[in-house]
DNA sequence: CCTATATAGTAATATTATAACATGATGAGC
DNA sequence: GCTCATCATGTTATAATATTACTATATAGG
């Protein structure tokens, strides 16, 4: 297995790439037991075999974790060099979730942090609402 | 018992108090599972009565979950009256939590809503990473 | 008193995540 | 090609987090 550098795309093991289809091909988050149930008929058993690969690929980059769901979505974000800084939208009524880079948002937290003295590995930022389809209806 | 009305110091519920003790008597934040051990000298004997005092005391906007740690903390924040938009920042060494409300955040944020015709309703954001004394060290 | 509503107790179960250990594949250096 | 280190995998069991279902009790308002 070829090594995983900065910039590259990471070459997949066979688990790893069966998780991050069953994630690509979902219009929306799946949780790791509904990946489970979607990956036995392609050998998987236990639920270690997709925590294992959703931690590589959440390492890579390809895929994020919403922790108020308990669930995991495809990186949509085209070019996406900011993997640890995604920000989610998530309607509460039909379950919709977008994914945006909240730059300026991100600025303002950097700032409270740098005056915090804190150092800023990752951050998490989900919001919970309404999209403006369930809005309008 | 008396209703709770907005902008009221809700009365809490034998049960509340407990929890609510039990939260702000800690230096940090406490999984349900924690509370209950620590309440079972009170009386408290299964999980459900800590989970419905901690749905209960988040509605008042006296405690808060942190979703990336699974656990909860009391309301740190005085006179705050945004309890939907509290951040906090998790020292990933030494467990520290620290609670801001990051108003020029909030505000690109609600500017992303709009733009979407997002209806947000409620905000979570944690960053991870070393607190300033842990920086040093 | 009657009833609607909220709170509480309890047992069982569902959901999410990890520990522990054995096995197999792969690549670097010799 | 062999050896070793490393990483990925398979499997079982278990831990940690959260909810369902059902019953009972209290209380406020009519």
């Amino acid at each position: 297995m070829s090594a995983h550098h900065e910039n590259d795309q990471p070459s997949l093991t066979k688990n790893q790439a069966l998780v991050l289809g069953a994630l690509t091909g979902s219009n929306g988050p799946l949780t790791a037991y509904a990946i489970l149930d979607l990956l036995r008929a392609d050998g998987f058993r236990a639920p270690l075999q997709v925590y294992r690969a959703l931690d590589k690929l959440v390492d890579f980059g390809m895929v994020h974790r919403l922790e108020s769901l308990n669930a995991f979505v495809a990186c949509r974000h085209p070019g996406c060099t900011s993997h640890d800084s995604a920000a989610f939208a998530i309607c509460e009524q039909c379950g919709l979730v977008t994914e945006f880079t909240p730059d300026k948002a991100l600025d303002m937290l950097k700032d409270w942090a740098k005056g915090e003295g804190f150092q800023m590995a990752k951050t998490t930022i989900e919001l919970r609402g309404l999209c403006r389809t369930c809005t309008a209806h």
